[in-house]
DNA sequence: CTATTCGATTTTGTATACAATGAATGTCCA
DNA sequence: TGGACATTCATTGTATACAAAATCGAATAG
């Protein structure tokens, strides 16, 4: 699972990538994002070292940003870990971003140029042409894309920089909450009604329009309480 | 100037304290707070080390933390130095705290218990006796009590630690942009009238009091286009 | 007098060694 | 069998050495 990674990484390192920690924080970030490390996946630094061919102390300098940005979880004296926020933590997070990326794209309301509108309808495409496919790495990324652009291209770049953290938190706890059954976190049309409101100058219907999504994607997570626990238990119970 | 700070810090190590990256940042981003340490001061790593008592490891960890909460700015090869956010950013962190600000005592209203509104009163009483006696160091303490209470109280914990970062933000550009006849931004009974709406519950009215105390705190400042850059050209131009 | 270049000093970047802590496993005794 | 304890291994915490880069100042050429 996780060799794909390792592979990739590798690849840089023949290809002579000069490797910073910012490298590998972003690295690490697009893993995450792209749930190729699920959540409590253990990150030792001699190992991501090795990986990267570096030496520990660069690999520390990345896992310290990484926690800042809640990426991952330290704990003194103990490995750091992927971030497995809690079922309230995560209704935080979605609320948190239901504030400022509605924010976001009320301030953006007619701020996007012919070229910029044009780039995000081809994620859109793009990422419906991939849920069409089945592919759902695919999807997932062109997803993010259109989420990130936004982010990046806020006029308020401090609010653009808190959106681009909460847009990785989100993707973790999809990745810890999804429910089991469901394929996809696709909602069909959301993505190209934003654009429509952005392009109209709409700054409330796109701020609602945000809102909406992503609180229906929330509501496809599992986040009944008792979750993980429970699951031993009920497999390896007394009754068995 | 920066004796003062120099002097506690050893106070701790004489008294044994354990001197830990946390504990660092803590010094610097409270030394920040009360603007003892002014936007663009530098911070080697040595230096700091020395005062901590501590290895450069230790400083640098405070340091990447300090800089991802955009505390201090970071160049490759270069001192670190306390932000001094430009003209436009500053703006922008005043709009994002007004927006995450709002929404937190939005949420916080009708919350505290009567205890957590005693402590708050007590918070303003506190700050508008300072101002009476014209310290305006307790001042600032007192007041920047008030906004971390209710960060820290935030029902939404995320948006809570945005809001603990925005008010240290906000500390630094004050520091940088007050107007300079101006011994004080103490805007009276704003403080007292937000603790009076979140004790009747009404959230909008809350949110309504902090963003207009932010937009007043933020026209107390000279945000004026051309400032540092000019005062060279105006005194020691072609001119003299 | 100004601009530039060179060198000395300061400061950060990286690797590594050693200490300290934690987790896991195995052992002993009741 | 079951639990307390000790040992071992894995992993992080800290200090330090050396390399690389930037800054500052002085000397020099124009």
């Amino acid at each position: 699972m996780s060799n794909n990674w390792h592979d990739e990484v590798l690849a840089d390192v023949e290809a002579g990538v000069r490797i910073n920690d910012r490298h590998i924080v972003d690295r690490i970030r697009q893993a995450v994002l792209m749930q190729r490390l699920p959540p409590g996946t253990r990150l030792p630094e001699v190992a991501l070292g090795e990986i990267f061919g570096v030496s520990r102390s660069v690999v520390r300098k990345a896992l310290t940003r990484l926690a800042s940005d809640h990426v991952i979880t330290q704990q003194p004296n103990q490995v750091a870990r992927v971030s497995a926020p809690s079922i309230e933590e995560t209704r935080e997070i979605f609320a948190a971003r239901r504030l400022i990326e509605g924010e976001v794209v009320a301030l953006l309301a007619g701020k996007l140029d012919h070229d910029q509108c044009r780039t995000v309808a081809s994620y859109i495409e793009a990422e419906c042409q991939a849920h069409l496919d089945d592919d759902e790495a695919q999807r997932i990324e062109h997803s993010l894309a259109i989420h990130h652009y936004l982010a990046d291209h806020s006029p308020n770049r401090t609010l653009g920089a808190m959106l681009s953290d909460l847009i990785l938190c989100t993707s973790i706890v999809i990745a810890l909450y999804k429910r089991a059954g469901l394929a996809s976190c696709y909602l069909e049309n959301d993505h190209a009604e934003l654009l429509a409101l952005l392009e109209r100058s709409d700054a409330e219907g796109a701020r609602h329009c945000v809102q909406t999504h992503l609180t229906a994607l929330e509501a496809l997570l599992d986040l009944r309480p008792q979750d993980k626990s429970i699951d031993l238990a009920a497999i390896f119970g007394k009754t068995g």
